[in-house]
DNA sequence: AGCACGCCGACT
DNA sequence: GTCGGCGTGCTC
């Protein structure tokens, strides 16, 4: 009997995607499961992998495995193993899905700290001539590879390593620390802590209560020493002494980096939920219990309570015994959000987002890991976390974005939550005010079950009043101005009210296209409906769908004014604008640059709420989640720049993007107002934001869909080659539109190949095409064919990539 | 990815 | 004649 492993390595190319088989040395034989991570040999010389056990097989002889010598597994990498049988299951699914590698898929479910790191060493193992050891080894006799290739000698040293008196050395490094503190162990027994009381004098005070301490300790039990300090007032001197005396002993413990620690969170109770949300709740709690993969959009105006059914949802979930995931956008993953979950759920909330160090995420995870988490709350990764007997998942936000991951694997966490779903036939709750179009069709279709909350929770809170101001008005009263004087006159107002104001700057599409000044029109593509970007290297306009090319107009061909101008400011620039028209606000700015350093963004947002700052000034982070009731005023400075993107969701993202900003104003007693300053008062995506319509922006939506034969209506996937030479990536892509137009039927449409828009990234450049389609059966294998066809040019780095429903079309 | 093997041009 | 360029094949 042998007893093999079956191991994917990490060697991310095609022709190593594949289960690789390793002999299981006896010695291991009894630890080895699937899920764990090993180190194995891969390859040539003394390399060394990390890789992930899929399988371990017993086989009758040596005789099934003809054709090549099976190497050992190394060392085993981890106690328990990692993955689990649903999340090894769910790695093959998004590499079919996504068209990636499984070692990604894999490496992708785990925190990053989890994926190894590998460094390789020079080292002596016989004499060399003196000038080596001398000048480069420098007496040691193992060096860093990197330093035996700074010495410049790479040949002499590689012929001593085919003499055998030099090998190379690799590590397997994988930084997965545990954070340990020192704690407490008890070394007395009954009898002996006895016998120390009689023998300690009256005045021992602290002895005592060490003594005390350690009698109401077990065996298995430890006590944190800074614990014992603090709580039980002892001294740190005591202690010490009573380690001397042997009365106890000081040992390792595995602690985790509490991201919550010295925060007060203070416990709050279920809401009564009001008929709406009633209604929602009932519905998801009998999938709950029923043990239905049910999907449910949830369709519910801003303010309305969402996250009030979501957390009764949750806790019906616990209640039935079973877990719980929540994911959220990672830009509305605040404190205040998590906050939220720690005060109803308290230590059953697990809270993973890019705001943590890499180790506090993964002590995050192996909390969810050990079973002291039934609840996770956190951003797109948080959708693999490794809960068993899963009860719901809710996506909130879910047309945001960012649930779509942009490098390999191209996975999106709601394709993901509903996979799980299945899995563990439980429901999955898709939240939004503003849904993305393909999930409200499929909620019409009766694929997902639709709920809708139509009115606020706090039911003194009123739906504010958005007012459009037309910029190309105020244009003609003077020279153009970041602040309307209808801005400025409510902003002096809210000023000398005392209420707080919040201002967003719309960051997306910075100086990409240009505009009138007099009319504001944008120049469109002939063939498409979608504005042409301005490209500065060769000073073009182009489509980035159809290909179409023009030159830049010096005068607007509509209203023939020469005021064609590039569009676009920064934040700092306009914070400084504000504070010279108003020198007495307080003002904030919340921006990339303002919200880097770690709990930056909290601080901000807590010096808002405590009312320490007039007028919040922002890019899009500020448009969604905050909850201040004293804000009573939000301006939109430039409502138009995500709508001229040459992208066909770019209604789409306007629409929700002023949706939820305008949802900031007016949250409690006072009404709230809403100013947006637009170009395009007139574009049906501006107006049935100032409507707060979203029914009626969604069949305007769906029209211009299907005019334009777009998602919901077609599938999409993109295919973006890239390389050094512009001219190789233009020529693959081309040769792959051509492959595709004989393999595709001619109910599908392709477009391109074009070059993106930032033609050049690192030196590399880009080429892509989009595929719609309805019905393509054979689409999958030839995908999989145009990757295995570009093998040898991959070899010669060019790079291509395949997404499947793409979330940026630029 | 990273290594070895192998086949062609320009050197001692 | 050989050294070393990189195109190609393989990794349990």
């Amino acid at each position: 009997m042998i007893y093999v492993a079956e191991v994917i390595v990490d060697v991310p190319t095609m022709q190593t995607d594949t289960p690789y088989t390793y002999l299981i040395p006896p010695a291991l034989g009894k630890y080895i499961k699937k899920g764990m991570r090993v180190e194995v040999p891969f390859g040539n010389g003394n390399r060394h992998v990390q890789g992930f056990v899929l399988n371990t097989v017993y086989y009758e002889s040596m005789s099934d495995f003809s054709g090549y010598d099976m190497k050992k597994i190394v060392a085993i990498l981890d106690l328990a193993p990692v993955l689990n049988d649903e999340l090894l299951a769910l790695a093959d699914e998004i590499k079919e899905k996504t068209f990636s590698f499984k070692i990604t898929c894999l490496q992708t479910m785990l925190p990053s700290v989890m994926k190894a790191s590998y460094e390789k060493y020079l080292r002596l193992i016989d004499e060399v001539p003196d000038s080596i050891s001398f000048e480069i080894f420098k007496g040691r006799d193992e060096i860093p590879w990197d330093e035996a290739v700074l010495s410049n000698r790479l040949p002499e040293l590689m012929a001593l390593r085919q003499e055998e008196k030099l090998e190379i050395r690799y590590e397997v490094k994988t930084k997965n620390k545990s954070k340990t503190a020192k704690a407490i162990h008890s070394r007395l027994t009954v009898e002996s802590a006895e016998e120390i009381r009689e023998s300690l004098s009256a005045r021992a005070h602290q002895k005592v209560k060490l003594l005390n301490l350690l009698q109401q300790m077990s065996d298995e039990t430890s006590i944190l020493v800074t614990e014992a300090i603090k709580q039980h007032e002892i001294s740190r001197a005591t202690i010490n002494a009573a380690e001397k005396q042997g009365w106890l002993e000081l040992i390792d413990r595995e602690i985790q980096r509490d991201p919550f620690a010295g925060k007060t969170i203070i416990k709050d109770q279920p809401q009564v939920l009001n008929p709406e949300q009633q209604v929602a709740y009932e519905a998801v709690k009998e999938s709950v219990e029923a043990q239905q993969p049910d999907t449910f959009l949830l369709e519910g105006i801003t303010g309305s309570g969402k996250t009030e059914v979501y957390l009764q949802v949750i806790a019906s979930a616990l209640k039935k015994n079973k877990t719980a995931i929540m994911l959220v956008p990672e830009i509305s993953l605040t404190p205040q959000t998590a906050n939220r979950f720690k005060s109803r759920f308290g230590d059953d909330v697990a809270v993973l987002h890019s705001g943590l160090s890499v180790g506090e995420k993964y002590d995050e995870w192996r909390k969810v890991e050990r079973g002291e988490a039934r609840v996770v709350v956190g951003a797109r990764s948080a959708v693999f976390a490794p809960l068993d007997n899963v009860g719901v998942i809710v996506v909130d936000e879910e047309h945001e974005a960012s649930y779509k991951q942009d490098d390999s694997p191209r996975y999106h966490a709601r394709d993901v939550a509903i996979w799980r779903s299945h899995y563990h036939k439980c429901p999955v709750i898709l939240g939004s005010a503003t849904p993305s179009l393909e999930t409200r069709a499929r909620a019409q279709k009766g694929v997902y079950q639709f709920l809708t909350l139509t009115r606020r929770a706090n039911q003194a809170a009123q739906l504010p009043t958005i007012d459009i101001v037309d910029l190309r008005d105020e244009m003609t009263l003077g020279k153009m101005q970041t602040f309307s004087k209808t801005l400025l006159d409510k902003l002096t107002d809210r000023l000398a009210k005392g209420e707080q104001s919040v201002l967003m700057l719309n960051r997306r599409g910075y100086s990409s296209f240009i505009m009138c000044r007099d009319c504001g029109f944008v120049l469109p593509c002939p063939n498409c409906d979608i504005s042409l970007t301005l490209h500065m290297d060769n000073r073009k306009m182009k489509c980035h769908y159809c290909g179409h090319e023009e030159e830049i107009p010096s005068k607007c061909p509509v209203c023939a004014s020469s005021k064609m101008r590039y569009y676009g400011t920064g934040t700092q620039k306009v914070e400084e604008e504000l504070q010279e028209i108003f020198p007495e606000a307080r003002i904030l700015r919340m921006d990339v640059d303002t919200t880097r350093r770690k709990g930056a963004h909290e601080a901000l947002l807590e010096k808002f709420g405590n009312h320490q700052a007039d007028i919040l000034l922002g890019t899009q982070m500020i448009a969604k989640g905050l909850d201040f009731p004293n804000v009573t005023l939000v301006g939109v400075l430039n409502a138009d720049t995500a709508l001229n993107l040459p992208d066909f969701r770019s209604a789409e993202r306007t629409f929700q993007l002023l949706t939820q900003v305008s949802g900031r104003a007016g949250r409690a007693e006072k009404p709230g107002e809403v100013i947006i300053q637009t170009f395009n008062p007139t574009h049906y995506a501006i107006e049935f934001a100032k409507e707060q319509d979203f029914e009626g922006f969604y069949q305007k939506e769906m029209y211009m869909r299907h005019q334009g034969n777009y998602p919901p209506f077609f599938y999409t996937v993109k295919i973006t080659a890239s390389d050094e030479e512009e001219n190789k990536a233009a020529k693959k892509m081309y040769e792959i539109v051509m492959e595709l137009k004989d393999v595709l039927s001619p109910t599908s449409i392709l477009l391109g190949p074009t070059p993106k828009a930032i033609l050049r990234v690192n030196n590399r450049y880009f080429y892509q095409m989009v595929i719609k389609y309805k019905n393509e059966p054979a689409l999958n294998e030839a995908l999989k064919k145009i990757l295995e066809d570009s093998q040898v040019a991959m070899r010669k780095g060019l790079k291509i990539s395949i997404d499947v429903e793409p979330q940026q079309f630029i």
